[in-house]
RNA sequence: GGCGCCGUACCCAAGUGGUAAGGGAGCAGUCUGCAAAACUGCGAUGCAGCGGUUCGAACCCGCUCGGCGCCUCCA
């Protein structure tokens, strides 16, 4: 039984869909003007995990996110780079597809796009207008916020307390101060639509109340977006939606943390960000393997907290993720012929279930991991013992299963051990700089032989060419294993 | 000024009333020609501090200290 945390009730509660069997989930995505940054890797990747729990719970997963491809920030970088607003957020769009992808995020069921929906948006301003919870001012069309009296129930927050905070110049033009924009009036050169009000843009809330409405219903289960949203955007989603329809909006409203730099946010501002695409060009590790080491790190916190962005909080999570997959790799070797073991079976339930109740606890992933490792344990331990190859078969199938809720463990080949050079050690936005450059890597092939001739030394007792060698593949990054039969792996 | 979050071992991190999960790093041992990996053992008498409630508190209440976020675009 799922339970998730409601920021609308603010607490725990057990998720019920609207229809059996099916979840209708929205989540804000990203206005597309820049590069995402770890920050929105995080909350892509919370909202991923949830839908493969969800699927992986029998649901059939209704799941839309949304691009915002007309707003402020696009106009003022398609000026900047003298190209129109359609280029730049193409570019970005396919560079978020890009860089979701190397997480291992997988596309939603609906992507829609702000600019595909004005007529929706039209439509859902004029229903505001006729109900007068809206009036337009000079082309302008505003939100009307004291006309909807349950305005501040998802941040908690009374209007009054918000009117003495206000630290922004209140536009005189509106009713009330914290009223907001549903449509804007265009300026000359920037993008604009006919609408009943003139020629004009939509405003930022307005589309996501508009889009999931189109695309889920009036009332649907989930609506997710980083905790930064909670006020003013998710509130004046609420106030649009309800006072539009008169019905229920989302039931459920999750919001994930932020991703921190030296326990501060990381923000522009501050310059103290890290886009994706960025550390996945100065990894030392390869993209398939940066990929899985990014997504344990970013599970490996509760999605609800602060999670601290660092070069070693990386490093711990991919020494955590060798001990997994040098495990799969002596998984891979033939084992004897025996009936697997009951205690086989039996650690491979208590991991399945203690995931599941992790999992189902508001997505408690770190705990979720933790089962994970003692199957881990389980595992090498019966592997000491001699573990048949249908043993080994079935250890590595529950780690795949269990991983593919959190997008883990589903590579083949792990290359780990690339060295790295202490000085490196610390990621001051420029470094992660690579030790060994792919060029300078050994094929498979040269490093067989390598091994083969250290066999040979091992047999004529030559242990001191047969260190030789193992150093010399060591400062290229290899690292060798003898077995006890003579033999040797070899790892990277 | 208002609203809210956080403070658990060297590091990361679970735990929301019943006596501190897990991982990483470290140290010791087993194994090994030597290693590596794996396994075994060690590691907070205490959960920022001080009071209070309770048979019992990291968990509830109060105060203090420290850090952060939102109230303006923001995942």
């Amino acid at each position: 039984m799922l339970t998730l945390f409601n920021t609308l009730t603010g607490r725990q509660e057990v998720f019920e869909p609207i229809e059996p069997n099916k979840v209708r989930m929205y989540v804000c995505g990203v206005t597309v003007y820049d590069y995402c940054h770890i920050g929105h890797a995080r909350s892509a990747l919370v909202f991923d995990v949830l839908r493969r729990h969800l699927e992986s719970c029998g649901y059939a997963v209704t799941f839309v996110k949304n691009f915002t491809d007309v707003d402020d920030k696009i106009i003022k970088r398609a000026n900047e780079q003298g190209v129109s607003c359609d280029a730049v957020t193409a570019k970005y769009i396919q560079a978020y597809h890009e860089d979701m992808g190397r997480l291992g995020i997988r596309a939603a069921t609906e992507e829609p796009k702000a600019t595909e929906h004005i007529v929706d948006i039209i439509q859902l301003t004029e229903r505001l207008v006729a109900k007068g919870l809206a009036y337009c001012v000079d082309g302008d069309v505003y939100f009307e916020v004291p006309k909807y009296p349950e305005y501040g129930r998802l941040s908690k927050r009374r209007l009054e307390d918000l009117q003495a905070g206000a630290r922004v110049d209140v536009d005189e033009r509106k009713r009330h101060p914290m009223d907001f924009a549903l449509w804007k009036s265009s300026k000359p050169g920037e993008p604009a639509w006919e609408s009943p009000w003139g020629p004009g843009r939509p405003g930022w809330h307005i589309e996501c109340s508009a889009m999931s409405i189109r695309h889920l219903g009036e009332t649907f289960d989930i609506h997710g977006g980083g905790m930064d949203l909670i006020f003013p955007h998710h509130e004046n989603e609420i106030a649009q939606s309800c006072g539009a329809t008169g019905k229920d909006f989302a039931r459920y409203w999750v919001h994930n943390g932020f991703v921190q730099v030296n326990q501060e946010k990381m923000s522009k501002s501050l310059g103290n960000f890290f886009t994706i695409r960025e550390i996945f060009e100065k990894s030392e590790w390869p993209g398939e393997i940066m990929g899985e080491i990014l997504r344990y790190f970013l599970l490996s916190t509760h999605y609800h907290g602060p999670l601290d962005f660092s070069d070693q909080a990386l490093k711990e999570a991919k020494n955590a993720l060798n001990g997994f997959y040098d495990l799969f790799g002596r998984l891979a070797e033939p084992g004897g012929d025996a009936t697997p073991d009951q205690s086989l079976s039996q650690g491979i339930d208590r991991c399945r279930t203690a995931f599941k109740a992790a999992m189902d606890d508001d997505l408690n992933t770190p705990v979720a991991i933790a089962s994970l490792q003692g199957l881990r344990s389980d595992a090498n331990k019966l592997l000491g013992e001699g573990l048949s190859s249908e043993g080994r078969r079935q250890v590595r199938e529950a780690f795949r299963s269990l991983g593919h809720n959190l997008g883990l463990f589903q590579l083949e080949r792990w290359d780990f051990n690339v060295r790295v050079e202490p000085a490196s050690a610390h990621l001051t936005l420029t470094t992660f700089s690579p030790t060994t450059r792919m060029e300078e890597r050994l094929t498979d092939l040269q490093i067989e032989n390598k091994l083969a001739e250290r066999i040979e030394a091992k047999k004529r007792k030559d242990f001191k060419r047969a260190d030789a060698i193992r150093e010399e593949l060591r400062t290229l990054g290899i690292t060798i294993e003898d077995k006890p039969d003579g033999t040797s792996r070899w790892k990277r």
